[in-house]
RNA sequence: GCGGGCAUGGCGGAACUGGUAGACGCACCGGACUUAAAAUCCGGAGCUGGCAACGGCGUGCCGGUUCGAUUCCGGCUGCCCGCACCA
């Protein structure tokens, strides 16, 4: 019996792909395009499973749009910068770069090895100069055209690496490597505006109508609008006011505090002549942004002393306090906090005994007030002008009152913040950007771009290793060519990948960014897969990215992906030792009794949960083992099946077992016939058997079906339809009824269907069946819409509901001759017994109900 | 707390707009081939009663609409995900 040889098919095919240069992207704009993007790595080190998912989806796609005739790009980059080729530079004396480059000719030698339909000659990572070049005029374009500004804003500052960490960096409020208390700190920072386009970002999403509901709707919540009102109210004894934003402006006849943020310009004023309120000030910023913490930490203030006046009531004065709830970034930092309608301001005016006005009555109910506030739809009471008005009227008189006072305004209010890109490391792309003490902030001239890294640069000490550089932020000024200095942040790894799939159009283009005729022609992207865990920023940030290319002329479109797909994680069980240290699966062995032990020490090994692979749990199997012994067919057909490809998979080795198996066996229906097949291109038989014209309804069934499931991405689905040819295919044994030429049909076709998914297999078919072309140059086939009907259908007959016989009759037979069948049934009369049946109904072609 | 999703055999999952629940596979069981094993091939199987023919029960739980509900509606329960002192 001969074996499929993986490995030779394997390397055979790809050698004859790429000689053939068989995925390359034309440049003729004429033809229908379709751009197919799998969200680029990270150089890491090592392919890893959720990569090979990702590619394979994308691969599947790639390969079928081709077939179907069109101009397909499909392209393959690195997301190359990044902090862990700094640790790497620090941890084991290896320059980022060397690192970087490395790890990258590893991953694309272990990604070719997966047979994917790529344009390798577009391939770039985000740090290649000629990248980080192009990238540096787009933020020089986007700073002339009032995108991108500068300012003090509030980080978390780790105080022992000397640097600013994200909110992601900050784990129970400590630096995530340095483990030292976090601390907020305002410093200078290079901003992207992109809640200007806030609005924009949130009303486009409803364009997008193939993105996941979920990722859009995560979207909306982190731009998060809210409708309210800003408003100010004067300080007592003062000439100044504090702002409040507020969502609820029918509430402020129950108003009974002003808060302001702890960062709030006034608690600074007060704070530098106010020790105790500088000490809790200090204690507010020195607790983290950790959600454990704010989960139990409680409402504190600390009442300043002073006094606002209440914009309806004069003589009202409401006091004002200090409080570490008020979020500086949200809104204006300062709130009015009314107790009786909010629980927030509730459980603050219960610590500090202020009063609880309630203003917002529900018609039925009797609320108690002093236990808890009431926060639902009502009436408005003891709120003079607004009195009798429902919420939402009293919302509106409100602000018309407050215009009309001159004390506020309607105001519409996002969650999202501008994002802040400066970054104080080493391995990003140079903000290119020149402080002079004269001329003030200066883009460095086109001429002088790109800003490279310096290639010499130490790791040893904390904090940003370009400002440390004895010389390299050392330049004369562009305007006034005085001595001045460059700016030593480097932009953020999102602003990267904001714009590479705008880049793989033309992506060798030396002096722009883009070439204008290729980018109006591929994108938007069609379509884009990758996982959920970028549902917000990156493709947040790349939504706006597009719109800032736009403005700034590169671009004439605002949605860079008109299709999203986001993919599954792999999974894996976990195992432990006795000790409780984690084991690679490779270090267990399961054994007949369902107990597992470790391969060389025999010890047992407890069995955890299937859980997410990651590097912590060792769950993890490397692709690359994979891929050597059972080949890259077999690897993506296990990704293909069984799971959605939007659920979550679980890799076992029963299931490689399987997908083996099965490529195996396609081989062996080619290479070893159950027939002698007819020579390629015999025409068809005029006399077909029974068995063979209904072999054919279901080899081209099959073709209408797998194109179904390839274009809604039922991949599981489309393996189960090829399977299920496969076993129809089976039975053929008798030459004389044209059955030997159904086989060969059924082959090729089945060939063709499994290709975009087996390509090595599928190629390796297609040349034993006689083809010189290689498959991937050849046509998707077409259904022969005459056999995807049958002239017998099989009807259920049920009885009062429950199944009792099925009967097969003609197509479109008229309901009142179904019904007399039906009735004549044996076990239908059975089950029917004395009773009469009193009513029936006749579904055509599917179903006989018959009410007794 | 707010927002969203999911729940089908031992397991992954299928069932298009309400119409034969369990396709396809994994694991399992039996048989063939083999000195033996592997590989391969054939067959079985939701649970349950029965030698069988045949019947009962079954899509997380309770209820509703319908001739008919995995599918629609209302109410629970359990898991998962996102956001979160957002005013």
């Amino acid at each position: 019996m001969s074996r499929y040889n993986v490995q030779a098919n394997e390397a055979h095919w790809q050698q004859l792909w790429a000689e053939r240069n068989s995925f390359a992207a034309k440049d003729d704009y004429t033809l229908p395009k379709y751009y197919v993007l799998s969200m680029f790595p990270y150089p890491s080190g090592r392919i890893h499973m959720g990569h090979v998912r990702n590619y394979t989806l994308s691969d599947v796609v790639a390969r079928y749009k081709r077939a179907q005739g069109f101009n397909v790009l499909c392209p393959m980059g690195w997301d190359a910068f990044g902090l862990p080729a700094e640790n790497a530079a620090r941890d084991n004396k290896v320059h980022p770069a060397e690192w970087t480059y490395s790890n990258i000719a590893t991953m694309r030698g272990e990604l070719k090895r997966m047979g994917l339909a790529i344009d390798w000659s577009r391939e770039f990572a985000t740090c290649d100069e000629t990248y980080y070049k192009q990238q540096q005029k787009l933020f020089i374009d986007f700073y002339r055209a009032g995108l991108v500004y500068r300012k003090e804003s509030w980080v978390n500052w780790d105080p022992v690496d000397h640097t600013v960490l994200a909110n992601e960096q900050v784990i129970d409020g400590r630096g995530w490597r340095s483990g030292a208390l976090v601390e907020k700190r305002q410093l200078a920072q290079w901003f992207f505006k992109i809640t200007a386009c806030a609005d924009d970002l949130l009303a486009a999403l409803g364009t997008l109508d193939r993105w996941p509901d979920k990722v859009r709707l995560m979207q909306e919540n982190w731009i998060g609008k809210s409708a309210g009102a800003k408003l100010r109210f004067a300080l007592n004894g003062r000439s100044d006011s504090i702002e409040v934003f507020t969502t609820r402006p029918d509430t402020l006849f129950g108003a009974s505090f002003i808060a302001v943020s702890a960062n709030h310009p006034l608690a600074a004023e007060l704070a530098a002549k106010n020790k105790a309120l500088a000490a809790f000030i200090a204690e507010c910023n020195r607790t983290g942004t950790s959600e454990a913490i704010l989960e139990t930490l409680e409402k504190q203030g600390f009442d300043t002393g002073l006094t606002v006046q209440h914009p309806f009531v004069p003589e009202q004065a409401l006091p004002v306090y200090v409080a570490n709830f008020v979020l500086m970034e949200y809104g204006t930092g300062a709130i009015f906090g009314c107790p009786a309608h909010d629980e927030r301001d509730h459980d603050f005016a219960t610590k500090y005994n202020l009063p609880i006005r309630p203003v917002v009555l529900a018609d039925e109910l009797d609320h108690d007030f002093a236990a808890a506030p009431y926060t639902g739809p009502g009436t408005l009471h003891n709120s003079a002008f607004l009195d009798g008005l429902s919420v939402e009227a009293a919302k509106q008189a409100a602000i018309a009152q407050l215009e009309k006072r001159k004390l506020g305004h309607g105001t519409i209010q996002y969650r999202l913040r501008d994002w802040g890109v400066s970054r104080q490391r080493y391995w990003g792309c140079p903000i290119p950007m020149i402080h002079c003490q004269a001329c003030g902030v200066q883009p460095v001239p086109e001429q002088d771009l790109p800003v490279a890294l310096p290639k010499d640069v130490s790791f040893d000490q904390p904090g940003s290793p370009l400002a440390h550089h004895p010389t390299w932020k050392q330049v004369n000024c562009p305007q006034c060519g005085q001595a001045a200095t460059r700016e030593t942040d480097t932009c953020d790894t999102f602003v990267d990948s904001s714009w590479y799939f705008a880049r793989f159009c033309s992506p060798q283009l030396a002096d722009k960014p883009v070439d204008k005729a290729a980018v109006d022609y591929w994108l938007p992207v069609d379509q884009y897969v990758g996982g959920v865990e970028h549902a917000i920023l990156h493709l947040l940030y790349a939504r706006y990215f597009t719109r800032a290319m736009h403005k700034t002329g590169h671009v004439k479109i605002d949605e860079p992906f008109a299709g999203l797909f986001t993919q599954g994680m792999i999974c894996h069980e976990s195992y432990k030792d006795e000790n409780g240290k984690w084991l690679y699966p490779e270090e267990v062995e399961k054994q007949a009794d369902g107990c597992a032990v470790h391969v060389k020490t025999r010890a047992p090994v407890s069995v955890g949960r299937v859980e997410v692979m990651s590097k912590s749990k060792k769950n993890v199997v490397p692709p690359a083992r994979i891929i050597e012994s059972y080949g890259a067919d077999t690897a993506r057909l296990f990704m293909l099946s069984d799971s959605p490809p939007e659920r979550d998979l679980e890799w076992t080795e029963a299931g490689v077992g399987g997908a083996w198996r099965y490529i195996n066996s396609l081989w062996r229906m080619v290479s070893e016939p159950k027939l002698p097949l007819p020579p390629l291109g015999t025409p068809r038989p005029d006399a077909l058997g029974s068995r063979a014209e209904e072999t054919r309804r279901t080899i081209h069934r099959t073709i209408a079906a797998i194109s179904q499931d390839f274009e809604r991405f039922h991949f599981n689905k489309a393996v189960a339809h090829a399977r299920e040819l496969s076993n129809a295919l089976e039975p053929l044994d008798n030459a004389a009824t044209g059955e030997a030429w159904v086989l060969r049909e059924g082959l090729e076709v089945l060939a063709q269907l499994i290709g975009p998914m087996l390509p090595h297999v599928a190629e390796a078919m297609w040349a034993e069946l006689g083809h010189t072309t290689p498959l991937c140059e050849t046509r998707w086939p077409k259904a022969e819409a005459s056999l995807l009907v049958n002239e017998t259908v099989t009807i259920a007959v049920q009885v009062n509901g429950k199944l009792r016989a099925t009967i097969m009759l003609p197509r479109d037979l008229p309901a009142k001759e179904a019904e007399t069948q039906a009735l004549q049934d044996a076990a239908v009369q059975r089950a029917l017994g004395d009773s009469k049946p009193r009513k029936v109904i006749v579904v055509p072609n599917k179903i006989v109900n018959i009410v007794a």
